[in-house]
DNA sequence: ACACGTAGAGAACTGGT
DNA sequence: ACCAGCACTCTACGTGT
């Protein structure tokens, strides 16, 4: 996390309190919680210096950097279509039919075979999935990582790209703790989401990759904004859902009902209420699920509110 | 409209065999 | 590899304010 004073105020408050969060790929405002751009460009470094230490001003860059994302990480070469040579003039027609052969040859050597073929339509599906989650280059590029390495596993024969797709991008945003649910991920490619969530195990368990346990903490932000709390209420939500970690009472539980839970009750301690209905909306949990989940915080913690 | 509580079903994990 | 038991959440419903 990094402040930045620089640009824009937020148009719901007018503070320039503003917090940029790279994980996300978001800025929002630490006064009233306005979530104001979610598709920021990604600040990571994308090519290596040479210098001792690795840092420094010297970024020496030749050729572009290597990316997952390209299903031969973009280091294959391409023939330009213009019948020109290398100065510019025309090439004559003997040669014409020649360059002809090469690129078609070229481009049949580059997704050679089916697991080539199966990528490259992954690595595209990958990339629309992440912008339309709006989800920063970053999770998309470590998502086409485990995809790589599942097709090597010969995970994904026999099941749908679709759903494999989305399972790697879950476990990504998971590393990351970019706050989407495997709901918001199945939706994208119209999938039931216990399919992804099924192929998102399989998949976890067989590459033996490990995800931090998700806290409920990873929601707040978004689902405050959504409900349009502020920050004060946002806080006492964070509040209470460290009072519940600490209290061990959220072992086992869906994060996203924690969260629910806890800015319901926020909702009353502040004075911004919100319905069951209009939590379980925006949380895509049920209200018995947010009633049961309430009910276990006040009886566990001490907290003086009247529902 | 909102909140509460319950019953039954289903998915996922664990531990046993 | 299969199965039973477990805790949890969901759907669906009736009831209460």
């Amino acid at each position: 996390m990094s402040v930045d004073t620089t640009l824009v105020k937020c148009p719901e408050c007018n503070s320039r309190n503003l917090t940029y969060d790279e994980n996300r790929g978001e800025r929002h405002c630490n006064e009233c919680g306005m979530v104001l751009e979610e598709s920021m460009i990604d600040p990571s470094a994308e090519w290596r210096t040479f210098t001792q230490d690795g840092s420094g001003p010297d970024r020496s860059r030749v050729g572009a950097p290597t990316t997952n994302l390209i299903h031969d990480k973009g280091l294959s070469t391409d023939i330009d279509w213009q019948n020109k040579d290398f100065a510019g003039s025309a090439i004559s027609s003997k040669n014409r039919s020649q360059l002809h052969r090469m690129r078609k040859w070229q481009k049949r050597a580059r997704t050679k075979n089916s697991k080539d073929r199966n990528l490259v339509e992954a690595l595209a599906k990958i990339q629309h999935i992440c912008s339309k989650l709006n989800l920063p280059k970053t999770v998309a590029e470590r998502s086409a990582s485990i995809y790589r390495k599942a097709l090597a596993e010969d995970l994904i024969r026999g099941r749908s790209i679709d759903v494999m797709t989305a399972a790697a991008i879950f476990i990504a945003n998971q590393q990351m703790l970019t706050a989407r649910t495997v709901d918001d991920v199945a939706e994208v490619i119209k999938a039931n989401s216990k399919e992804v969530g099924r192929a998102y195990r399989v998949m976890k368990r067989k590459l033996r990759i490990r995800t931090p346990p998700p806290s409920p903490m990873t929601y707040v932000a978004r689902f405050c904004s959504e409900l349009g709390l502020n920050m004060e209420t946002e806080n006492t939500t964070r509040n209470i859902i460290t009072m519940a970690e600490n209290a061990e009472l959220t072992y086992g539980k869906s994060p996203c009902g924690i969260t629910a839970a806890a800015m319901y009750i926020a909702g009353y301690q502040t004075g911004q209420i919100r319905t069951q209905r209009e939590i379980s909306e925006v949380t895509n949990v049920t209200e018995v699920t947010i009633r049961n989940r309430y009910k276990g915080l006040l009886s566990h913690l001490e907290m003086d509110v009247d529902l």
